[in-house]
DNA sequence: ACCTGAACACCGTTCAAGT
DNA sequence: ACCTGAACACCGTTCAAGT
């Protein structure tokens, strides 16, 4: 904190965009979202405020050089065999990635669609086109599956993350199950049952039976015509 | 602006809590999530600034009392016939909701879930309940249901949003649509070929074909056992 | 071309003070 | 119980000035 002065002497002085971007995921997965600060990013690089705004427009621009960096095109260059296990092994990805980086979900579903989401739907779609020609099912099958793995990855990353607590992750979710187990059953009858359910939240198994169940859907329309 | 100063005598000084969620969601439509303030909140009011945190905690609350003006559980108490019936007009209200109001959609999305959202989770189960007898098949099916919802509605609302524009809401459409067509295809093949289905992106059939197709893979999952 | 640091116009939140 | 308004500790963004 008060050795900040000159520990390198002046090797390089250029801040390159990579270590903006990696610093700023350092900030995000320590303090969240609100801990990212342009002056708290300046004060890790070491430089002065308004250097990050010369590399990049606005904070916009930040957060999205953050998720590119956590969420790298190589990663989902899946290819598992069949499309449905080439889908699955993306979504897979895209669940570590959020549940490593609690802020990532939050991020890539802010409208509009970045790049990163864009590629994402690119990736997905290709091995939706094997599975059916109908270019208005390929549409509705793809935007569904991304906006599960993004919204169902968000909540279960969520979960996952207050393990740092007292009880550990089984106990969080535990005590949200109790939760609803405590609902009125008159006004939550539905909610009230599922809070067995519940317990086995949170793992890839239970992600990924939504994963399956929309594929079995497009399988089903595909069938009926 | 300049005659704020004592139009009513002092019929009643009180400010409930109804008129800060209605004045909210007056900014919130009129200047977007980052119009609503609480100096500006109070400014409405024709009140002092420090009056909203005491009759709300913060501004997360004020986002909530929001989001709960905006779509009342009445709304949600649709029964429609058939399960899978009722379950469209759940999404339809949601999806109406959303297009009419821009900022629902990543207020619903925020986690953790809301009152407003697990009243939607508790809507939406009710008539899955009535589906498939299995727990996991319910929690999977609902919760998938949810996200889509959710998800694909913030998508669909922002396109919408653009009709203010020169263009219309169609022309933003075919905006879009056109910037597809750009992408490079050895790099995109997927997304620029979805260009022309992109058009018919953002009506309420598309949107509901979705729920069908979940719909469908829950059918699907059930024969299959 | 790249970095500095002060300045501007905000923001949410708190809180003593009034009625 | 309800409202006021000043004060605090921030924030993103801009921009003249340096090297």
């Amino acid at each position: 904190m008060g050795d900040a002065s000159v520990a390198e002497p002046s090797e390089s002085r250029a801040v390159p965009r990579d270590r903006i971007a990696a610093a700023a995921v350092e900030l995000l997965d320590a303090h969240g979202e609100s801990g990212l600060t342009f002056r708290a990013l300046a004060r890790r690089l070491q430089t002065g405020p308004g250097v990050i705004q010369w590399h990049l427009a606005n904070k916009a621009g930040l957060l999205q050089a953050a998720t590119a960096a956590v969420l790298p095109d190589a990663m989902l260059d899946e290819d598992a065999g069949t499309p449905r296990e080439t889908i699955r092994a993306i979504a897979v990805d895209v669940y570590d990635a959020i549940d490593a980086h609690p802020w990532l979900g939050a991020q890539l579903a802010k409208p509009p669609w970045q790049d990163t989401m864009l590629r994402i739907f690119e990736h997905i779609g290709r091995s939706i086109q094997a599975l059916t020609p109908q270019f208005a099912a390929q549409f509705s099958a793809t935007s569904t599956l991304l906006n599960y793995i993004i919204g169902a990855g968000s909540q279960q990353a969520r979960t996952s993350r207050s393990e740092t607590a007292t009880t550990g992750r089984a106990g969080a979710l535990a005590a949200l199950s109790a939760q609803w187990e405590c609902l009125n059953p008159q006004e939550w009858p539905f909610t009230r049952s599922m809070a067995t359910q519940l317990r086995s939240h949170g793992d890839r198994d239970e992600f990924l039976a939504g994963v399956d169940l929309i594929l079995d859907g497009l399988n089903a329309t595909r069938r009926e015509e």
